[in-house]
DNA sequence: ATGACTATTATGTCTACACATAAGGAGCGC
DNA sequence: GCGCTCCTTATGTGTAGACATAATAGTCAT
C-alpha cells in the first residue's frame, strides 16, 4: 500500500503570531509611522497570505497592547503615543529580594487577635464585632531590612488563620497559597516615618517612607489590609 | 412579491462577553471555586449553546484576566489567586483632575533651553553636547496647587520644541500628541520636599511628597524625562 | 520496575463564510 | 449652511470544520 508524501498543510501557514510581530516591526521601526492609516484587514489578509480572521486576531492582540486605535468604518491608525498604561506585577516580597541576588530573611515582630477596631472596619466593609489577626512583620534584604508589613486578617472570613504560626513564612505566602481573592485596590503613596518605621527601617522620624497599601475583598469579604513602608531609597521601577 | 419573515438569525446567538460574564460569576460568586477544574470546552459550548470558537475566545480572555490557567490535555483550572498584576492607567493630569470634578489650571514657571547636564545625559542615554529644553510647570485643581512637573525635553530629537511657547498648554499634552514613545521607564518613590516642592505645592521642607518619574524614548532615542511631584496626602490608587 | 513508544485528549489555531454594528459621508430638503 | 436620512464601509463577532500541539496515561519490551 503506497502512501501519497503528504506535507503537513498548517506547517507553511502565517500565524497570527508571525503577523503581530511583523506589524510590530512596522510601527516602531518600520514606515507605519504615528498617526499612519493602516490598509483594511482584508487587504492585510491578503498580502499576509493569511485569512481575515487571523489577521483581525493579530491587529486585535496588537491594539491591546496599546499600538493601534480601531473604530468601525474609520479603519486602524496607529497610535500618536502607544496607550498610557502600566502594568505592575506585584511579586512577593521574598522573589523580588532573591531576583535581586539577595539573601531573604523574615522576622515576625508581632502578632495579636482582637476585635477589629473601627477605623478597619469601615475601610474593609467588616460586619460589628469581626475579629481579626494583626501582624508585623519584616523582610531582610542580605541582612538589611527591607520591606516592613503590618497586616490585618479577617478571621471570620479565615478561622484557620488564628491556628497558623507566621514565624517560620510571612502571611503573604500563606495567604496566596490559601485563598484568592476578586477584588483589590491598591494604593501607592509618601509617608512620614513612623516610630515603627524608625525602629525596624533605620529612618529618622518624619523620614518620606515609600508605602504601598493593598485591601482585597473575595466574594465580597474582607480578606486582608496590608501596608508595606520600604527602605530609605526605594524606588518601584517598571518598563514597557 | 412575499417575503418570508425573517428572524434576525444573530440576535438570539450566545455572544463570548455574555459567556464570559457567566464564567466570571461561576467563578467569582457561584461554584467555581479555585482550583476547580472545568469542564472541557465542547461541553461548556453546549451547554452555553454557542460553538467552541466562542467558547474558546471567553475561556482564553478570562485567563488573560488572570482566573483561569489552561494547559493543553490537562485542562483549564480556577486559579488559587488571581494573577498578581496590576494596570495603571497613567492619564493626563488635566483629565485626572477633571475626572474629579475640579476645574483645571496650568502655568509654567520657568523655561530653559541648555546643554544637557552630565546626570541627564546618563540617565536618559544622551549623546554628548544635545541641547535639551527644561520647563518646570504646575498644575493646579480648584485653584490648589495639585502637582509640580519637572521636564526635560531632548531639543535634538525634537527640534520643534524650542519653537513652542508652553505657556497656554501643558508640554505633557504637546508631547501626547506630537511623539510616541516605543520604551518607558517609570518609577515611583518617596522624596523629602525640595525648595521648590516647598514654594509652589505647600509642603513644609523635608514633608514626604510622592513623585513620579517618567522617561520615554523612541526607536532608542531619548525623548522626555519628568518628575512629577505631588501634593501633600496624594494616593495613587488603582481597582481591580 | 523502567524507560520508550503510542494513543488519547484538551486546548490552540487557521479557514471560509455570514451577519452585526458603528460611524463616516453623500445626498437631500429646508 | 444645517440637519436629516440613507448608503457604504471597515471592523466586530458567531459558526462549522479541520488540523496542530502539548501533555497525560497507558502499553510494551526489556
Amino acid at each position: 500500500m503506497t502512501m501519497e508524501p503528504q506535507v503537513d498543510p498548517m506547517l507553511d501557514r502565517t500565524t497570527y503570531r508571525e503577523v503581530m510581530a511583523e506589524i510590530l516591526h512596522r510601527i516602531t521601526d518600520g514606515p507605519w509611522g504615528p498617526g499612519t492609516l493602516l490598509p483594511g484587514e482584508i487587504e492585510l489578509a491578503e498580502e499576509f497570505g493569511c485569512s481575515r480572521t487571523t489577521m483581525n486576531r493579530a491587529l486585535r492582540e496588537v491594539t491591546e497592547q496599546g499600538f493601534l486605535d480601531r473604530r468601525r468604518k474609520a479603519g486602524t491608525r496607529v497610535r500618536m503615543a502607544p496607550l498610557r498604561q502600566a502594568r505592575f506585577e506585584m511579586p512577593l516580597v521574598r522573589a523580588e529580594i532573591e531576583k535581586a541576588g539577595a539573601s531573604y530573611r523574615y522576622a515576625l515582630l508581632a502578632r495579636d487577635s482582637l476585635p477589629a477596631p473601627d477605623w478597619l472596619r469601615a475601610r474593609m466593609r467588616l460586619p460589628a464585632g469581626a475579629r481579626v489577626l494583626h501582624l508585623v512583620c519584616v523582610h531582610f534584604a542580605d541582612g538589611i531590612a527591607f520591606q516592613l508589613e503590618d497586616r490585618w486578617i479577617n478571621a471570620r472570613a479565615l478561622p484557620q488563620v488564628l491556628k497558623q504560626d507566621f514565624t517560620a513564612t510571612g502571611p503573604n505566602e500563606w495567604l496566596v497559597a490559601t485563598v484568592p481573592f476578586s477584588e483589590v485596590e491598591l494604593s501607592f503613596m509618601a509617608c512620614a516615618a513612623d516610630a515603627m518605621a524608625v525602629d525596624q527601617l533605620g529612618h529618622a522620624p518624619g523620614d518620606p517612607v515609600f508605602t504601598v497599601e493593598r485591601a482585597t475583598w473575595w466574594q465580597s469579604e474582607a480578606i486582608t489590609l496590608v501596608r508595606l513602608s520600604h527602605r530609605k531609597g526605594y524606588r518601584m521601577t517598571t518598563r514597557y
